[in-house]
DNA sequence: AAGTGGTCTAGACCACTAT
DNA sequence: TAGTGGTCTAGACCACTTT
């Protein structure tokens, strides 16, 4: 038998935790090669010396974290890499706004415009509605890093908010420490070439590629409320991941 | 009081989930307003009958999905939209691969190459090491989707491995049915143009926007294996997520 | 001191799969 | 029938926050 590592009952790690690693490393040392079978949960309780409840846990942790699949009657497999369910995440984007020391936002243009074709399907309205244009630019350490045009509901009876306008809105719906009042959202993210007006604005090529990501919100009645775009340079942006066991 | 709604212990629907259902159901609804607080669990033990375990697991499930947020000692809160925390998935990319029927990988080129300074980094050989590149063209419906390129290190002990170079290897990396033997990986999402050869391929425009998904995979011995990047018309993917309470 | 979330136990029962 | 994963109980104890 090889010296299986022991659940530490002093640490302030907690035992499923532990156990998750330790199943994490015995995979990643190949003990458990990809597509073999772990020990049933009745036999990990007495190898590892916890109630069952703490086994499920940390099982269910390895199969969130994809590391693992489970077969009723069958039992817990380990899962080959798979690349089509690799996520990732905008952090650079949530750091930016983290240190509010170093971030600007200029407010480069706000109008109200009738809505075109395009304008009244995205915010379910009618084609020729008013609605608010806000187009601003996001900078760092005054380096110029996203350009944001949206498209608002325009509600006559309501000012035009001014925290729709300001650094706030756009903070807090990047970084989480602020109010938004959202109920849900779509994302996307695309590609496209910067025209000049955005090269200009980024300090970048016109016709260089850059990332765009379409945003739109609804509230908590499920209207659509918001519908924009962030345009920011590829080169300035990492999107990255890593997969599998580290 | 508001008549709650109640387990149904006939359902074949857990006691966890529903409870899950439960509370984003109470939260849409404006029940519990983002950042307020949800009862304690004590309390949702008495309201819905369930023992202070399955609340538990219902909780840590809201948390996962970033509904809500606890702290201890304070209670759970109801959190805010928040954007740089959003993951997107390359579901898309995945789809290709799954119907072997449609999808056809054509082999562009091998070759043994010999590292310049970039690959000798990626790879972590020495500059002249002799490493071998892969050019690969796979196509959806006669359609051609992605360029892939890569370079694997070169072993002359060993033969050219075929199953590296037909679609199994790709397809199964992408799909996961596939037995690939790799540990981890670091994948990264970029912008690019597209030059003259990858416009060809792709029937795109030259100069025109693409992705590009630039991978390093690592084998169980944690030795760099591969290095490369599938290239992709901006127009024909779709990387998009949900957020929010649906 | 009282209330909150966080962990854990030692079983129970169920559904599914293999033999 | 035996073994597997999946759910759930009714408590216990702990760490932390508020009053």
């Amino acid at each position: 038998m090889s010296p299986k590592p022991l659940i530490d009952r002093t640490s302030y790690e907690p035992a499923y935790s532990q156990l998750v690693n330790i199943i994490r490393r015995q995979i990643a040392q190949g003990e458990f090669p990809p597509g073999g079978r772990l020990p049933s949960e009745s036999q990990l309780c007495k190898q590892h010396g916890v109630s069952p409840m703490t086994v499920r846990r940390a099982i269910n942790l390895l199969v969130e974290q994809g590391v693992v699949d489970t077969a009723q009657g069958k039992g817990t497999f380990v899962k080959p890499l798979e690349l089509g369910m690799f996520s990732f995440q905008l952090n650079e984007l949530q750091d930016i706004f983290r240190d509010r020391e170093k971030t600007r936002v200029k407010l480069l243009e706000v109008r109200i415009v009738t809505a075109d074709q395009v304008i009244a399907q995205r915010l379910s309205v009618s084609e020729g509605d008013r609605v608010i244009y806000i187009g601003r630019l996001i900078s760092s350490s005054d380096e110029p890093l996203l350009h944001h045009q949206q498209y608002l509901i325009y509600d006559p009876s309501l000012p035009i908010v001014e925290s729709e306008m300001d650094v706030t809105s756009l903070g807090g719906l990047l970084s989480g420490s602020g109010e938004t009042s959202f109920k849900k959202g779509l994302l996307s993210i695309g590609v496209t070439s910067l025209g000049a007006r955005e090269a200009a604005y980024l300090r970048g090529e016109p016709g260089s590629p850059a990332f765009r990501l379409e945003h739109t919100f609804f509230d908590f009645n499920d209207r659509r409320v918001s519908w924009g775009w962030f345009t920011f340079r590829g080169d300035r942006f990492n999107i990255s991941t890593r997969v599998g066991l580290w």
